[in-house]
DNA sequence: AGGTCAATTACGTAG
DNA sequence: CTACGTCCATTGACCT
């Protein structure tokens, strides 16, 4: 019997998770069937770092202090290099002594945060600053991905998975997983849950990994014309430019009140702004000429999970905001003393991503009432709700409806070690990718932005796979 | 309205 | 193979 009080929405709710439950525990049954039927043992390959004799108790938190806010002078000079990297390594590293530890507020060089077995990253080093050198040709690009997004025919069921192309590149959970946006190169950077930003050549078996943070990695912004630079965003606050040419990663944007940065954008014109979220609700602007933020909105009641510009219009962009709702905004029309959205998309739920499709007509929102919803028509008017599973729980990053490479398809990941792809045209899931090689739910995804076919997904124990089409 | 608390969940590793 | 520890998210229930 059904308590009374319950609305109907609890109660399909309640249904879905059943429904789910019982779906999962039959899917349990099966894949530990296939996982006995199969004999051969599945090796991939995998990072690994110098064994750090981490202490027994850790602190479970660090708390970000700034400097000014412990009362110590901003440029105490060279010590804070070494305390954060003693930190790192340090076998006696008492509980009490937690207070102690002082983030590094200025440049780190990527030689004292490397974290390679061999201790040698020069190699990579040295590929990231021969690509920088490379001429783009902006019209070629363009060009090429006018054409990719337009006539683009990946035939889905091409997608493989190829053992080669899974590796384990970074510990623990993945927040971020992003190509380097070159034709000629399959790298991936990483970002995860504990600071550190792990690069990959996809199908290679050498991992290059980094901490230059000390909290979750919440965005990875490669410049599209210097690829040996690359933007990192941090829930510690911090917005940090890895320079290979420098062989540092610089400090760019200190937050004055601890706030979380949760997420990090650009548009494609303007390499000069970093769009950024942070703390309740906020979206600031930063823009590298004058070294400081030029706008700061607050724009929602709650974090913003995602920005996203639209391909078309760059002045548009699309938040996603755990208050429950996603919105469009004119940033031209945004600095009045209301702030008003252009559209909002009201959920029942926090809302993980809203992301424009590829010609930016239309836009996917992925929120935890578990729906994933697509608007389309000039003014993004013309809903359609889909069903999908969103609730990962918290060990698991949450879920993100992407793009593929033209408007017909979304890719998302599922509570079953698959990538369920929806038509926007069918207006449901038609198909979702499936391997024995996947030993974990694939949580945060990428396409890569020139290769068609090429998607990462990572996982919470930090592996990647990269599926392609044959 | 806003703070606090408990429950939730999957994965890698140690045994 | 099993048991254990994880712990920066979200939500509802319950309290001021």
């Amino acid at each position: 019997m059904a308590p009374p009080k319950i609305n109907e929405y609890e109660r399909k709710r309640l249904e879905n998770i059943r429904r789910n439950n019982e779906m999962m525990a039959a899917l349990k049954v099966q894949s530990k069937a296939t996982a006995l039927s199969n004999h051969s043992k599945i090796v991939t390959k995998s990072y690994t770092v110098k064994l750090e004799k981490k202490p027994k108790i850790e602190t479970p938190i660090v708390i970000r202090r700034s400097l000014r806010t412990r009362g110590i002078p901003p440029d105490s000079k060279g010590l804070d290099l070494d305390a954060t990297s003693d930190s790192n390594t340090s076998t006696h590293n008492s509980p009490n002594k937690v207070e102690n530890i002082v983030q590094n507020l200025g440049p780190i060089s990527m030689k004292d945060v490397y974290k390679g077995v061999d201790g040698s990253d020069r190699s990579f080093i040295e590929t990231l600053v021969g690509m920088s050198n490379k001429e783009f040709s902006e019209e070629k690009l363009n060009g090429s991905v006018k054409k990719m997004k337009t006539e683009c025919s990946l035939d889905l069921e091409s997608l493989y998975l190829d053992p080669e192309n899974i590796a384990r590149v970074l510990p623990g959970r993945i927040t971020q997983v992003r190509f380097c946006p070159s034709k000629d190169v399959n790298r991936i950077a990483a970002g995860n849950k504990f600071g550190d930003i792990g690069f990959w050549n996809v199908g290679e078996s050498e991992f290059f990994l980094y901490h230059p943070h000390e909290a979750p990695i919440s965005g990875i912004l490669f410049q599209q014309h210097c690829l040996s630079k690359i933007y990192t965003s941090c829930y510690d606050g911090l917005i940090r430019l890895m320079d290979a040419e420098k062989e540092i990663f610089d400090m760019v944007y200190n937050g004055s009140d601890n706030a979380c940065i949760y997420a990090l954008s650009q548009p494609k014109n303007d390499a000069n702004c970093l769009y950024f979220s942070e703390g309740k609700g906020g979206l600031a602007v930063f823009d590298n000429r004058t070294g400081k933020c030029s706008s700061h909105w607050d724009l929602h009641e709650a974090r913003i999970n995602t920005i996203d510009f639209n391909p078309q219009s760059s002045h548009i962009v699309a938040t996603s905001s755990s208050d429950g709702t996603a919105c469009t905004w004119d940033l031209r029309c945004i600095g009045g003393p209301k702030q008003s959205a252009l559209r909002t998309f009201a959920h029942k739920r926090s809302v993980q991503s809203a992301y424009f499709s590829p010609t930016g007509c239309s836009l996917a929102t992925t929120s935890l009432d578990n729906t994933v919803r697509i608007y389309n028509g000039v003014n993004l008017e013309d809903e359609t709700s889909v069903y999908h599973f969103n609730q990962t729980g918290r060990w698991l990053s949450t879920f993100r409806a992407i793009w593929g490479w033209d408007n017909s398809h979304l890719f998302i990941g599922n509570m079953n070690r698959g990538v369920d792809i929806v038509s926007t045209v069918q207006k449901a899931t038609v198909k979702t990718l499936e391997s024995p090689h996947m030993s974990a739910i694939p949580c945060r995804f990428e396409a890569h932005p020139y290769n068609v076919g090429m998607l990462a997904g990572a996982t919470s124990g930090g592996q990647i796979y990269v599926w392609t089409s044959s």
